[in-house]
DNA sequence: TTGTAGGCGTTATCAG
DNA sequence: CTGATAACGCCTACAA
């Protein structure tokens, strides 16, 4: 691998004079600047990232840490983010956590010593000391679809509660009133505000609301099938499950068929997110769609922004706006159930 | 930001003393251990990576690039790498070429650049001159899915041929002889690969094999609608479709619904890749599953050999199998169609 | 057992 | 316009 140095030696200059003519920094006269170029070419010089990092404290690396990898909703944000750090000049070292805090913890770690110049991360638990002392110390953070308390950090989320309050008005609207819903967790603020626009939309439409029919799946699609199933095996089971992920959409639907019940005759089902192959299920399914690709790019440039920003940094809490699907997975009220079973 | 010199300077001894009790490279006495490692904690000294690794020559990092990671089939890959690479100590740079060639000869350069240890890769394309160069240095690499001409390098990928034959002897032994296909592009070895086992099914149950049936999805769930349709309007239409990965598989399921055929019904669909939500499609989906996490394991567990072993390397071909798992969406061939519309 | 000093490959300051 | 030279933060002979 070639350095600087062999390029000057090659070029019959000295190694300042290659980076100038390289970074452009200053004039060199032309005889000197096409020999220096040459010489790079032939040498294939590639600058070494880490020596001048080191020198200009500063690596021109975004970190990304998402809580898992393995959700599409994830994976989407990721090429939001990509884009954004490809078309900004910066590289982007990406980590999963896979909701495991201390992966997080120590993956902070890794990044951080890489001195990545800014990182995005979509936090796993609470708040702890690591994440409090980088916003302390002004490190250019921020998080994104979940957001934490106790920490003033900028943020960018989705609408979550809007979200969850559009499905249910859908499904109030289609008659039902008892309407089941499967969580993710509520240490989660996605999971905390789903269930707040569920609880309004029940409260405008003056329907009791003792949360039975909240079940936690956990974020996954095993949790959903153990949640989902313990709502239908309810006296006065719902009438319609409100699933607040893909995953969880899905594991609902598998408790659906295990009780050899269908979709929508027997029951009603809005999903989360909007999927690729929600088209191709029957019934197709009804679900709210979210911006994830804009989540990514939308992050990414307002870390970039904060980097940038000399000034005091004013944290800046950005929340995106999703939109209701209507499919066929949703109808009206089966016959024999709904306002009978109400126990109000 | 700490350094080494402020931790040394807090504990009272010099640099080296702190380098040499925080990497245990040499005995220290009980007394200026326990102060450097005080006066470390106490600042919450951080080891600069680039500086180090800039001293050592090695970043103990990984570089994995994938051609598509919306495709989740790659994001399994990816965890499994990621998981190989947490266990043995690796930080890991993730880019996404997004099957773009320029892309992809961007990121490597970025990430040469940042000195990786060595590379995962797979590849959009063909061997170009940058791969080559990189051969030829010897730098550790590591192809994974796809194989590539021209160049000899350690790779990882499925058996295709033999994933693709038994998926399609799986519909000729129920009594299909007209089998559509939609395969990838068949420049990847990946797509020749599926393309060459179809036709060795065909070729064994000595079905006429005239390439009419082989449409190109492009790998995108849109290319495989507009191909399968094409199939669909064949004046001898194929009583069975076998699509070669998930996302062509949605396309493919599209196409027959929007020609209002019902599945298995009326014709008969195999997938690849085993996903999440075939389980809860009516019918449920057959498909070829593939170990893709597997696939991720193995590659960073091979490369990682590469990177450690001194000596000539010896470049190794790994080859993964998978397995088939039939579901209800393939069925036998529909009353009034297959043996009278041979054209044998 | 400990410290000093040189250098990894860059950039940037300071003379010429 | 150009070239020595001193950092950046760390590791590691070599010396004491």
């Amino acid at each position: 691998v070639a350095t600087a140095r062999d390029v000057a030696r090659q070029a019959g200059v000295s190694v300042s004079t290659v980076s100038h003519v390289l970074n452009e920094t200053r004039t060199v006269s032309d005889a000197l600047r096409q020999r220096v170029q040459q010489a790079a070419r032939d040498l294939e010089y590639e600058p070494n990232a880490m020596a001048r990092s080191l020198r200009i404290r500063r690596s021109d690396t975004l970190g990304l840490m998402v809580s898992d990898l393995s959700n599409p909703f994830f994976t989407a944000v990721v090429r939001g983010v990509e884009d954004v750090a490809q078309e900004r000049g910066y590289a982007l070292i990406l980590c999963n956590s896979n909701e495991d805090p201390l992966r997080e913890r120590d993956y902070l770690r890794v990044l951080l010593s890489r001195q990545v110049d800014g990182l995005m991360l979509s936090p796993v638990g609470q708040s702890h000391e690591s994440l409090i002392r980088l916003v302390q110390d002004r490190f250019p953070l921020v998080l994104f679809d979940r957001d934490i308390s106790g920490i003033d950090v900028s943020t960018v989320t989705l609408d979550n509660e809007r979200a969850a309050f559009a499905a249910v008005c859908h499904l109030v609207e289609l008659g039902h009133r008892r309407i089941g819903m499967v969580s993710g967790l509520p240490s989660h603020s996605t999971g905390r505000d789903r269930i707040a626009g569920y609880r309004r939309a029940l409260r405008e439409a003056e329907i009791p609301d003792d949360g039975q029919l909240i079940g936690v799946g956990n974020s996954t699609s095993e949790g959903a099938t153990v949640a989902v199933s313990a709502l239908l095996d309810l006296a006065e089971r719902p009438t319609a499950v409100f699933a607040t992920n893909s995953l969880m959409t899905i594991g609902a639907l598998i408790a659906i068929q295990q009780r050899g019940l269908s979709v929508p005759e027997d029951i009603s089902v809005v999903g989360f997110d909007d999927f690729l192959w929600s088209a191709v299920l029957r019934p197709r399914l009804t679900t709210v769609a979210q911006p994830t690709y804009e989540l990514g790019r939308t992050t990414a440039e307002l870390l970039i922004d904060v980097i940038h920003s000399k000034g005091p940094v004013t944290t800046r809490k950005i929340v995106l706006g999703g939109q209701l699907i209507v499919r066929e997975s949703s109808g009206p009220v089966p016959e024999g159930r709904g306002l009978h079973l109400e126990p109000a």
